[in-house]
DNA sequence: CGTGTAACTTACGGTTGTGTAGGTACGCGT
DNA sequence: ACGCGTACCTACACAACCGTAAGTTACACG
């Protein structure tokens, strides 16, 4: 018999099991995660998460809107001032981080996300992140003369290259994730042509 | 009453059944796809599964397998020859026809792949292609003079940009692969700071 | 010190999916 | 036409989940 619960206020126990569910979501991907496993590793039974979130799909929601939340406002903040290059240097940094402080967070939008319950299609969390990059390249490519239709390219691409070398780092843990973001921003803003032979780091952002 | 499914020699339905399920595992990545479902796509009862695959992983291995073996012996191809340059728009060029003339198969690859029985992590089909290119940047820095140690970053960035491209034109479908696969080129060649207002669309290659 | 309500539980029903045991029919070779 | 093996099926045992109903404990407040 397990022991009793300890009894929490509801909007503790709903914090709480945020908590828990974010882990086991980015360790077991939304299909292969259970309820079950979920509450027990927050000593409850399972009907508290049915009072809670309702089920499994609002459950997953909600730890997705949180963590969509977080990162787009990190990366927003990230980008919000300095020359073209630099912004582009400090949004691969800030992604990276996030990779690096977030591990969990990072792992759930990476997974698969569960279909449209109408049966749609399996779409990836990252995409909106790409989405909002593309609007910013859009204009910019408006007022430099670029085709703005070709921006989606370029958006994905980005949000690709830093996504898929996160995914890396998180099994290396190595190089620092500053030196990464240089190079990834210097491969970005200068082509393989004429590579560095060593990206200068950036200077410390003053918050 | 169901009726009877026709007979075929083993060899014959268990391609049939790979078939099928590539499709399904495209569709709904391994955890939410079911040997029921399989099984009745290819109109027949589910222990023919059993008999042919020993079980779902056993039928995802060889699904999965067949799938890397066409990708990467289709990518070694296309980069067998050529300045560096065009190599990597070749390269680039023929992951995304695989992407467009492949769809499931593309799907099945970036979908999550099941634990490693014994409990690992979530694996990344794609790794395996990233880390072949990083085999290859690896040798070309130690010549050039960079550090072979960063040749990784650059790897699983070239991969993450066409895996997430590649992604984003299943959506959209347009422009087509040829266009697509010349600004992600160029955009990796010459980087953003030189991108060419339309890139050159590369000379149609022999057989 | 009761009493009502918020927080949690045990218990059940139903569905879905995996894997296996044992039986049936088709059609080829002779 | 008659085996006989290959191909296939029905049926079952079992486990994991999801979701809900109904009851139980603890704490706050008059």
């Amino acid at each position: 018999m397990t022991v009793r619960a300890q009894r929490l206020p509801a909007t503790a126990r709903r914090a709480q099991l945020i908590d828990v569910a974010r882990v086991v979501f980015a360790k077991r991907g939304y299909e292969a995660a259970s309820l079950e496993e979920i509450a027990s590793k927050a000593k409850v039974s399972r009907p508290v998460l049915y009072e809670h979130f309702g089920g499994k799909e609002g459950l997953y929601a909600v730890v997705i809107d949180r963590e969509m939340e977080y990162l787009v406002r990190r990366m927003a903040e990230s980008i919000a001032t300095g020359a073209p290059r630099e912004r582009m240097e400090q949004a691969a940094l800030a992604f990276l981080v996030y990779v690096r402080d977030q591990p969990d967070g990072f792992a759930i939008l990476t997974h698969d996300a569960p279909m449209s319950s109408s049966g749609g299609t399996m779409s990836s969390l990252l995409n909106d992140v790409a989405e909002r990059v593309g609007d910013v390249f859009a204009s910019a490519f408006k007022d430099a003369g670029y085709d703005p239709k070709t921006a989606p390219i370029y958006a994905h691409a980005l949000v690709g290259m830093v996504t898929f070398v996160g995914q890396w780092w998180t099994d290396v843990r190595k190089p620092p994730v500053e030196e990464v973001a240089s190079h990834i921003s210097a491969l970005a803003w200068m082509g393989l042509r004429r590579l560095p032979k060593k990206p200068a780091r950036l200077p410390a952002k003053k918050a």
